[in-house]
DNA sequence: AACTATTTATAAGA
DNA sequence: TTCTTATAAATAGTT
């Protein structure tokens, strides 16, 4: 519009391209901005360059989001619409899913059951019946387990009594040798007050250095220290 | 831009308003095309006037929706998130749900037993034990219900059999006078064979007409067919 | 909606 | 990029 007209096709040199995509770029916002101060409107414009930058204008009143919100509602089939879509479906399938599941509990712990028929519902029985078996049957290995452990505890704590007596009689013999650190922690270990680890170090003779030498006692690591882990 | 300068500020007049806009928007979208085409770039407008009439400008290479997806995978963070944000909550919300709820389902059918401690097992074990006599005792209400039923029947069969042995005598005495319609249909009435309503008909004799007649017998409407509804 | 005096935008050049 | 400026285009006020 000036110094000649111009035709409105493709400018193909790539420089004048730009200049004038910059120059009308401001003069469209300027124009945008004019109108909605003018006209009390909300606008919002997008542009994206040849060379793929991004320019916006917004209206001061608003927001590109806002604008976009009212441009959808107005327009009435949203176009979002596509990118909820999946999520919606995933949620009702998830909504379903749920409500059979909490059917299903509800019928085994025996509420719900007037929909049920007498062959469901014995099905139901057989079911939940041979179930109470399973966890009664799991019941009773959790108990033999524990039953197992206790056992193997005592023995273990025996045989650190037996020990300690050994200690304690070789120290009435010969002050010098004995416990260390540990005085005194021989009924705190029967009483399991030890947390964590619960490790029991002695001080062992020097003839009794090698772990073959203590029979029936689980050996530590290289050190003259030899730990008795107590089972839990 | 003619006739005199104008200040950029709003219109007061509600006419001249409208008029500009109308105008100054013609304008914009023109422009807007200009510079589309010259420089090869998408553009993007959308208008709401005070009026909250809603106008739009898409370059003609492209569509609003796939400008919008451009822009907001631009600017980054998209501005639909938010849309998304709650419903992703929801959606993890039931998944989480239906992950316990799967839990439970499993653990009552003693299925992945291995996370519940002695304690909880027990109180599994009474639980599922009580709804099982939940369940057992709601059978025994049915077949209760299903025995009652059956008896109401056989009476009813009883019934209709003692009636249609009379009508049979009287027939025996009478030729005239007795079934119509029904004629051989009375082991089929023993063997259940109508389907659907099950009606009996039975024209009785004219001295009969009044239910009060017919002791034992359901009567039917005001017509002369009286009608022997079979229990299901 | 058309007209037109004027303002504004801008193409080309610097 | 910015400035300049001749000129095209837009448009405010009027009809």
């Amino acid at each position: 519009m000036a110094r000649g007209k111009i035709q409105i096709k493709r400018i193909e040199n790539q420089t004048n391209r730009q200049v004038t995509y910059s120059k009308r770029r401001n003069g469209l916002f300027k124009k945008a901005n004019e109108l909605s101060v003018l006209c009390d409107a909300k606008v919002s414009i997008i542009m994206i360059s040849s060379t793929q930058k991004l320019h916006e204008y917004i209206s001061p009143t608003t927001t590109t989001k806002q604008l976009f919100d009212q441009y959808q509602k107005a327009v009435g089939v949203d176009i979002w619409n596509s990118h909820y879509e999946k999520m919606q479906e995933h949620l009702k399938k998830l909504k379903d899913v749920n409500r059979n599941l909490r059917r299903e509990i509800r019928q085994r712990m025996g509420e719900s059951l007037n929909d049920l028929g007498y062959e469901e519902m014995v099905n139901l029985i057989e079911d939940v019946d041979s179930s109470l078996s399973l966890i009664r049957e799991r019941k009773y290995k959790v108990i033999g387990n524990q039953i197992e452990t206790s056992k193997k505890k005592v023995r273990n704590v025996e045989e650190i009594h037996r020990n300690l007596v050994l200690e304690f009689d070789a120290r009435q013999e010969d002050p010098h040798y004995g416990l260390i650190e540990n005085e005194g922690d021989y009924n705190s270990i029967l009483g399991f007050p030890n947390r964590g680890q619960r490790i029991i170090a002695l001080r062992l003779p020097p003839g009794h250095l090698h772990p073959d030498h203590h029979p029936s006692l689980h050996s530590g690591g290289g050190s003259d220290l030899t730990t008795f882990a107590l089972l839990d």
